[in-house]
DNA sequence: ATGTTACTTGACATGATGTCAATTGACTCA
DNA sequence: TGAGTCAATTGACATCATGTCAAGTAACAT
């Protein structure tokens, strides 16, 4: 449901009738809307083997390698969890345990930013304009839910356009000549 | 208000106590919340003058000087509208005249971000990957006010710093070499 | 004296989340 | 067979913000 809206509008009585339940069971499942979405989040993680997605990444022999295939994990994972991760986002402002969660999540991909950047960095290829924090930021913002919303949504790109192009766009950015 | 509590949490009732009114007397003077922010964000722009400020982006002789000054003007102006915008932000999910007054708002700052790139293509500093609209959108992207949010408050970058490494990334994501 | 203007107070509707109490139907176990 | 447990139901209610409406008031102008 939350794909289907892009991650909007979806309340708990929705949730309850597509379980054909009443609103008030969900709520002997889940203690929140906050902790509904969270976990929905984890299952979702679960099924979709993140880790595995991450192993060509991670089997780079370059930080070129490394930087594209780590684009290409995230941009493709992307479009597969928006609506989840648009309901968070939006719920995160005013829940604090949504905020967390969410966080929480973008830690977690930082750290592989920080993992191409760190890999660049190995292969002396990481342009002298940056240090490893400020090319972390900068990768990490650049790969931001809101950012591929941005460019999908907004400006029509294809998800493979999207790809493609952040591709370009990291390497032109991070990457010495 | 709005820049205190960084554009979260304020209501109908803090503003009118704010203004020595009763909650209802502010509806004698705007329909709803969603124009009181409209209203406030015009008349920020009034008071803050960008026609002024965006003179010397306009006066540029070299593309890459026009996206350099472009930048840097957007990166100051930013800060002074933070709160206004994030309100904005948030609303436009729920409101349909906040979505408006924000794409309209985020559709001159593209003509910004287009009038830019037509600059470099004029002077042959486009870089082959890009086509003018992907750049546009990419240039327009990255300087997104939730960008700039990131970096600023969760990256913890100065202002400064985000305005000098903006423009490093916007040229040599863009500028051919 | 009359009307206008800007505002006040108080009451109410709406929509979503979340809580609570009482009840029901199915299943299990001694 | 009777007792207990479990998942769920219904209905009522609290909360919070927005937005609406009606009736009243104080200052001021003509």
């Amino acid at each position: 449901m939350l794909e289907e809206h892009r991650g909007r509008g979806v309340r708990m009585v929705d949730i309850a009738k597509r379980a054909n339940l009443s609103r008030q069971a969900v709520y002997l499942h889940f203690a929140s809307r906050a902790e509904l979405l969270i976990a929905t989040t984890q299952f979702l993680d679960h099924r979709l083997d993140l880790e595995t997605r991450l192993a060509p990444s991670r089997a780079a022999t370059s930080g070129m390698q490394r930087l594209s295939a780590y684009v290409a994990c995230w941009g493709n994972y992307v479009p597969e969890i928006y609506g989840v991760a648009k309901a968070l986002l939006l719920l995160k402002e005013s829940d604090a345990a949504a905020a967390a969660a969410w966080n929480n999540r973008m830690a977690a991909m930082r750290d592989g930013c920080r993992a191409a950047v760190d890999a660049l960095h190995a292969d002396s290829a990481l342009a002298l304009e940056w240090t490893r924090g400020g090319a972390t930021d900068a990768l990490w913002t650049m790969l931001s839910v809101e950012n591929w919303e941005n460019l999908t949504v907004e400006c029509g790109w294809s998800n493979q356009q999207y790809v493609d192009r952040m591709k370009v766009m990291a390497e032109r950015m991070l990457v010495k000549r």
